[in-house]
DNA sequence: GGAATGAGCGCC
DNA sequence: AAAGGGCGCTCATTCC
């Protein structure tokens, strides 16, 4: 039976439109028996095309569509679309997340799941795709089902966790999930119940400890001595460490699979969420009861009253309240507020489900991208272990720094809200809207954008060019900047300064598309520069530790290293071996052509404009682009960009490769070692628009190169710690920017520690470019000095005593 | 009154 | 017609 998801008005016949046409054909060329088709929507009219509506008439469809099923008595049923699982299931979890995916109906009929957008088949990577998953749902054997109820065993005693161990111990590798409540790294955060599952397909128990079983010493004992000698798989297994650490003393040594990253390295347009990955296994829908404990347990905080008859959990339930409102922290104490036998049923199940999923995972993905594997391997599964690290460390903060950054800020800021008075009583200068009405209605200017969204534009482009015009303009744009300053970088950081005095940023290894970390609550990867006076501020928020010094090391021009390398140009590759300044060499080769000028006569005039198209070239930007950045003519600009890929032959022939590349196989590769490589699908090169298709192609161009500079970076953190710990040295890693790697250190150790990390994030190979770090050190990030190559700390720190003399004198 | 979205903008 | 890749956070607004 092929159920879809709304039927055409009038069709005669259903699957009559283009893409039912299309299953109707790969059905009856796949599947030999009879076939009845059907829709999720049928007994009441769809609202509008693919909106939210849709969910009602589908839920009041679905015992129509149970009668249906009851009458065919399918084999097997394909569910075309998410609005077909919703209609058979009752959920619609993300259709990329979900590929190659089944769930059951009743009487253990298995559900298959696959895409459909018309618009999405017009493109021929996804058509392919598509075709390749409908044939697979077809022929495929029908799967057994899986025991969405195992057997969940409370762990309250001694005995309880002996029983437990002796069943777990069979095995070598575990996995673990812990429902928590409070904030990560604060002081109440709790594990409220913690789940281990062994990975084996024959077992289908789980062990919850529970919060007194996790009390009683011995017992929890027994569950260290599982988790610090097993091999650990888990979903985000990241947090489930970090909490493991803080609340429980336990260290798991040994991470074997996270479901979450591989799922994402496999699967890149997935979400990865255990939710949705279960429904790779036949096990969607697990977490509904939880779910509905939780929304339950957060309406009832919104009373803002504690919760008698349910769990008198006062503490989080308070917690919870003043949490909720606003910015909604209040999930991080739902967990708290559920009920202990729901709680344990659902850890019981999620620890159950994320062991079938990593099993199928790891075997899925062996087979069909083995050199993903290869990545966790050698790259991201050391990575989480010290991400763990750097997580629990943290970097310390100036409370204070803050707050007077803050109050500088609203000087500022008040004498402008002051002034925007004029306008109105009630004008908001943090409104696009009212910003707008005022521009180009009071004050009669020409809109030249408009947003997305078919508004005028206020944005900072549009506005930088009505600089001058009128006060108005230049106070909304100071405006906006203080205002983001002190939101964000001021007042908004304080917010995140935990009690032991730190900030503890949260870094997802799976949160970019081209492997870079993506770091969250708080951002630590886009604090202002040090350049301007509120950058440098912001950054002397983050401080050493008491009597410690920041180190900072940066790999110098790293994506362009990598553009040499990779492209293997002898020109760019010998201006780097030769130790020059990239920009300006680059200038001085193209000056005799683009200037009229000797390589002599080139100074920082022409080195500006090669470093705009240098950087430009390798994100794909037009010639238009880099015209508007440097202020000149388009045709000067195209000069400049043409001469330097005329100079770096080898350069512009692998820009057209990867465009070729992109075009004919719908992906590109991030290059590793060892066979290790990540594959970026970008199948919007098949599609029309051309706006995606171009910004997928520029992508093709800048993910190779963004992603291998990353890998560095994460490659050289585990050993920089293993590098510490097995010298003893005092010394944490605490941010990392991407391309660069800041420590907290002892001062009598930053020598070694420079000299050290900058010998591991050097020793990569790079296609025979040389690697270089440069080091910067200080009590503040925002005051780092440069130490010079070789130079000494104590040396560095008199030549900049010196050097102040010297500029206080004159 | 919360969730989702859009605009805008900070970093590499 | 837009016009450079990759992110996350904040505020306003809209939706439900």
């Amino acid at each position: 039976m092929v159920v879809g998801e709304t039927p055409i008005k009038g069709a005669a016949r259903p699957f009559a439109s283009p893409t039912g046409a299309h299953v109707r054909g790969l059905v009856e060329k796949y599947w030999q028996g009879p076939v009845a088709y059907d829709y999720a929507i049928k007994c009441s009219a769809p609202g509008k095309a693919k909106s939210k509506d849709a969910a009602k008439p589908i839920k009041e469809c679905r015992p129509f569509l149970t009668s249906v099923i009851d009458t065919v008595q399918p084999m097997r049923v394909l569910a075309v679309g998410s609005w077909a699982i919703l209609g058979l299931l009752g959920r619609s979890p993300d259709m990329d997340s979900i590929r190659r995916g089944y769930g059951w109906i009743r009487g253990g009929v298995p559900v298959f799941y696959v895409e459909d957008s018309l618009k999405a088949l017009q493109n021929k990577f996804i058509r392919k795709r598509y075709e390749e998953d409908v044939k697979w749902a077809l022929t495929v054997a029908a799967p057994t089902p899986s025991h969405l109820d195992g057997i969940v065993h409370v762990v309250d005693t001694v005995d309880d966790a002996e029983a437990a161990y002796e069943r777990i111990n069979e095995y070598d590798e575990i996995v673990f999930d812990v429902e928590t409540a409070g904030i990560p790294h604060g002081e109440d955060f709790t594990v409220l119940c913690a789940g281990v599952a062994v990975m084996d397909t024959l077992e289908s128990d789980a062990w919850v400890w529970s919060e007194q079983g996790l009390r009683e010493p011995a017992a929890r004992a027994i569950l260290r001595r599982l988790l610090e000698t097993k091999l650990v798989a888990g979903s985000n297994i990241k947090y489930d460490a970090i909490a493991a650490e803080q609340c429980l003393g336990i260290d798991i040594k040994r991470v074997s699979l996270d479901t979450q990253i591989v799922h994402k390295l496999a699967e890149p347009t997935s979400m990865g969420r255990l939710d949705y990955a279960s429904e790779l296994v036949g096990m969607g829908g697990s977490k509904e009861e939880a779910q509905i404990a939780l929304k339950k347990a957060i309406a009832h905080t919104r009373l803002k009253k504690e919760r008698p008859g349910n769990k008198p959990h006062s503490h989080w339930c308070s917690q919870a309240i003043r949490a909720g409102a606003p910015g909604g922290t209040a999930m991080n104490y739902a967990y708290g507020l559920i009920p202990d036998n729901v709680l344990w049923r659902y850890n019981g199940r999620d620890v159950l489900a994320s062991a079938t999923v990593a099993l199928h995972l790891r075997e899925r993905t062996e087979r069909t991208a083995p050199h993903e594997m290869k990545l966790w391997d050698s790259l991201m599964r050391p990575a989480i272990r010290s991400f763990k690290r750097i997580e629990r460390v943290g970097i310390q903060a100036d409370r204070q720094g803050f707050e007077s950054f803050s109050a500088s800020l609203h000087i500022g800021l008040d004498e402008l809200r002051e002034g925007f008075k004029t306008y109105g009583k009630d004008f908001n200068p943090n409104s696009p809207d009212q910003v707008a009405k005022v521009l180009f209605k009071d004050l009669g200017f020409k809109p030249s954008e408009m947003t997305a969204g078919g508004k005028p534009s206020t944005d900072k482009s549009v506005l930088e060019h009505m600089r001058g015009l009128h006060p108005f303009v230049d106070q909304i744009l100071e405006f906006r900047r203080l205002e983001k300053l002190d939101g964000t970088y001021a007042a908004g950081m304080i917010e995140h300064i935990l009690s032991d005095g730190r900030i503890h940023p949260t870094f997802r290894l799976d949160g970019t598309e081209t492997m870079r970390i993506s770091s969250e609550n708080p951002n630590g990867q886009n604090i202002p520069r040090a350049e301007t006076r509120e950058g440098k501020m912001a950054r002397d928020g983050f401080i050493a530790s008491p009597g410690r010094i920041l180190v900072e090391l940066d790999q110098s021009q790293i994506e362009l290293r990598v553009a040499a390398g990779m492209s293997g140009d002898p020109e760019m590759i010998a201006i780097y071996k030769s130790n020059l300044d990239y920009h300006l060499r680059t200038a001085q080769l193209i000056s005799k052509v683009v200037w009229n000028k000797t390589e002599d006569a080139v100074g920082e005039f022409e080195r500006s404009y090669s470093k705009t198209v240098n950087f430009g070239l390798l994100y794909g930007k037009t010639d238009y682009g880099l015209s508007q950045q440097l202020g000149c003519s388009v045709q000067e600009a195209a000069a400049v960009r043409q001469a330097i890929l005329g100079r770096f032959k080898k350069l512009a022939a692998m820009i057209k490769r990867m465009l070729y590349n992109v075009r004919s196989t719908g992906h590109v590769e991030i290059p590793w070692f060892d066979g290790a490589h990540h594959v970026r699908p970008l199948l919007e090169v098949g599609g029309h628009d051309d706006y995606k298709k171009q910004n997928a192609e520029n992508s093709s161009i800048n993910t190779p190169i963004q992603g291998r500079a990353a890998m560095y970076t994460v490659a050289a953190i585990p050993k920089i710690h293993d590098w510490i710990d097995d010298n003893c040295v005092p010394a944490e890693i605490v941010n990392t920017v991407h391309d660069s790697i800041i420590l907290d250190v002892e001062p009598e150790a930053v020598d070694e520690v420079i000299e050290n990390s900058t010998r591991i994030m050097t020793s990569f190979d790079c296609w025979g470019v040389p690697l270089v770090v440069d080091a910067k050190a200080g009590d503040r990030w925002g005051s780092l000095r440069k130490i010079k190559h070789g130079e000494r700390f104590a040396d560095a720190q008199v030549r900049w005593a010196a050097e102040a003399l010297r500029a206080s004198s004159l």
